[in-house]
This record gives C-alpha cells, structure tokens and sequence, in this order.
DNA sequence: TAGATTGTTAATCGATTAACAATC
DNA sequence: TAGATTGTTAATCGATTAACAATC
C-alpha cells in the first residue's frame, strides 16, 4: 500500500458510503476476481476460508472488509457467490460496462484483444490502434485496427475510459502525451518504459518481472 | 498488503538481515524498475522525490526504506542509479540469473518470450512449451518449442525456478499440478483461472481486469 | 555560501488477527 | 441438535508521513 486513506465525512446522507482505501479497494477488487471464476465454475456458495485459500489474504480480514458494508454471509454456510459479486461490484461502483481503447496490435495487443480478461469484469474494448500502416484495416479478433488520429474525437464518441498500451517502449511517452491531450485519465501501461504524466492521470505499469522478483525474494528467503 | 512481518531474530551476525516486511519488498522491487529504466535513459542519479514521481510512493517511505539497510544517498544530491540498483538486488538477493520455463506459445506466450521485461531483471527464458502438436519444433523468437514431457527432468537440468504460465484457462489447473510434480514452486499464472496448489508452492496470478477495477475506483471516486 | 536532498525522529493512524459469541 | 461459519470486539503491531537537523 503505497498511500493512505482519505475519508470523507458525508453530511449523514442515508448510507455511509465512506471512499474506500486503497487496501480494501484492492481486497475487494481480488475478491471479485475469485467470485467471477467460481462462479465460471458454477460454485453457487462461498467460505470466508475459501476466499482466502485462493487469495492469501486472511480469512478474517476477508469478513471484516465485507462486514463493514452489511452483513452479506449467512451463519455456517457462507457467502452467495452470486449476491456477494452483486455487492462488491454495488461497492466498487463497477456494475456498468466501461469502454478501453487499445493501443498496439502486436502479439500482446492480439493476446489482449482475444481474451476476455476485461470482458469478464465488464471491460468492452471498443478500439484497437496501430501505428504500423501495413496493420491498418486488418482483423484482431473481432476488431479493426485503426490509424490513432483525432484521438479526442474517438476517445469522445465511444466513451473510452481507459487506454491499454501494448506498445514497444520507445513509442508509450509520446502516446501517453496524446491520450492525456485527448482527455484520458486512466493508462494501463503494458510497455516497460516508465510513463510520466499530469498528476490528473492515473497510470498504472504492469510490471511482471517486478511481481517476479518480489515473489522469488520470500522463496529464496 | 496481505499478511503481516516475521522477524527472523538473529543470534548476532554481522549483519541484521532481518526478513523484509511485504510491503518493504514489494516497494523495493519497484524503486529497482524504476532504477532499471532510468539507467536505460541514461540518467545516474535520481532523488527519492524523482523516485516518487513514478512510483506514487511518498519520498520520505522511500527514503525510510532505504534507510533500513545503510546510507545510500548523498544529502543534496540524490541516489547514484548504478549503486542503489547493486544494493536493492543485494537486499532482494537478486543478484544472479534464473531461469525461467514458459508454458503457451499462443499471442501472449510469443509476446512473452520476444520481450525484454523478463530478461531486464535477470530472468532467462530457457526452455518453452506447447500442446499444440502443430507448434512443437517451430521457433519462437530464439526458442524452440517444445513437448512437455518428462518435466521433472527438464526442471532440474535447466534449472528452472519459475513456471511462466500462458496458456488457456482450461489447461492451467492440470498444468500446474504436473508443475508442483516436477518440483516447480513458483508459478506465474496469466491465465484467468484460479489455481490450487500446496501451500509451499507459490502461484502470483495476474490480473489486469482487476487492476484496472480498482484504478476505476479511485477515477470514479 | 546557498540550495537541495538525505537520514531520522516522533506521533498518528490504519491494518491485522486471535478469539468468541451469535446463529444459520 | 451438532457443526460450521459469520460478524465483531479488542488488542497489537506495522505503515505512514510531517517536520527538521545534518550535510553534500
């Protein structure tokens, strides 16, 4: 956790809908993942414990983040799989589609564009760009990719949210310069280069090497 | 973070290498890729407030945390990238090459093995895998794929200490149990799919739905 | 020297979890 | 009923950060 939490003190509107810190978010965020999969696998009912066998994350610890939004579970026998991602998502202000635009259409932009990593969390992308010309008007999966020109006028007709750069290092700066100017504030950044932008726009890097060395740091240790 | 420090009390040596917290190992695992792409940039010294800037971690923890382990820094100044990258690998004992095996040569396997954000942090890529029959004996960027037969041979004269998981949702939780087989303890899942495992085997999934979730999160908040 | 940045302290605040009553 | 699991309390512990002296 890299920052801490801010709470805003509502003036005693019906719910005490707080802002979340950003543990609980990401706890929440996790457990949605682990509902959305077992419910993929038809599991109707869920454990604390069992949450926290997939996520590490301490069985109750699990039930005091849900517990502070209602009481969700029933006695002895669980969560429902089914209310509970309806809760989470009620929580995370996630129930609605979100657009994604991305960017690049090389092996990881197609590996993208084909799974239904963001679909299964009501992530629709709605655009796939290529610099590259010879890419231009081809298929990735269901999608045509585009030139990235008049960037604000697409970013404002499809409603696009967040952009995904899968693009090679050397060209994200300069990309994620345009996206800001044309009124995005989310970057999902792919590339290994580092991404400075206004402290408006939020980036976030995915870094598996990263994650790698920080899981092999407790193996070794 | 998920779970709490533990201490390891020594009995006075030299040095106190007591065991990293999660949260200190997984930020030091963050200022090293940042210290890996500014070295890339060419810069050689970089404040803790430079730092911050990429990481969003407040300069001050970043300063603490280097602080644990010896005076890095010149006041004034800043920190040398060469030296503090030499002392974060030290502290993370990531000094030194492993060895990776990489399961699905699909998009994003192929993504996976002509990319550097593996090799950039000291990871090899040394052997890939496939089903597909149709696949087996074809290149992959400088990789043969290969059949994944006789794994626990194959673990042990390579080397390897970390299972690169890139294949479909339906194949990873009957790969990963031939993995712990072959003695495989950490598992880079990229699949969407929850994973089982003994508890002495690690398996970090990635998550860019959920990420991506929580960054809504704060955007929308 | 003057400016910048580190290293460190001290105080606060949130995260974590063992334990257990409540109850399905 | 007996077993299981939630919801909650209470206590501890670590993370966080403002502030500032030290010093390059």
């Amino acid at each position: 956790m890299s920052t801490h939490e801010t709470i805003q003190p509502l003036s005693d509107g019906p719910k005490p809908s707080k802002r979340l810190s950003l543990g609980v978010a990401s706890r929440l965020s996790r457990y949605l993942q682990v509902l959305t999969q077992a419910k993929k696998m038809g599991i109707k009912t869920i454990s604390s414990q069992e949450i926290a066998d997939y996520t590490h994350i301490n069985s109750t610890q699990i039930r005091r983040d849900l517990s502070g939004f209602g009481k969700f579970g029933k006695r002895g026998v669980g969560y429902s799989v089914e209310s509970l991602t309806a809760q989470i998502r009620r929580i995370l202000h996630t129930g609605s589609e979100r657009n994604i635009a991305l960017f690049g259409a090389g092996y990881l932009g197609t590996a993208i564009a084909t799974s239904d990593i963001f679909a299964d969390h009501g992530f629709q992308i709605v655009a796939v760009f290529d610099s590259d010309i010879a890419k231009i008007g081809s298929k990735v999966g269901p999608h045509l990719v585009r030139k990235a020109d008049n960037l604000s006028t697409i970013v404002n007709d499809e409603e696009i949210v967040v952009a995904v750069l899968a693009v090679p290092n050397e060209a994200a700066q300069a990309l994620a310069d345009r996206l800001v100017e044309a009124g995005i504030t989310i970057i999902f950044n792919y590339s290994g280069a580092l991404i400075q932008t206004p402290s408006a726009v939020t980036v976030h890097t995915s870094s598996p090497a990263v994650d790698l060395l920080y899981a092999l740091y407790f193996y070794l240790a």
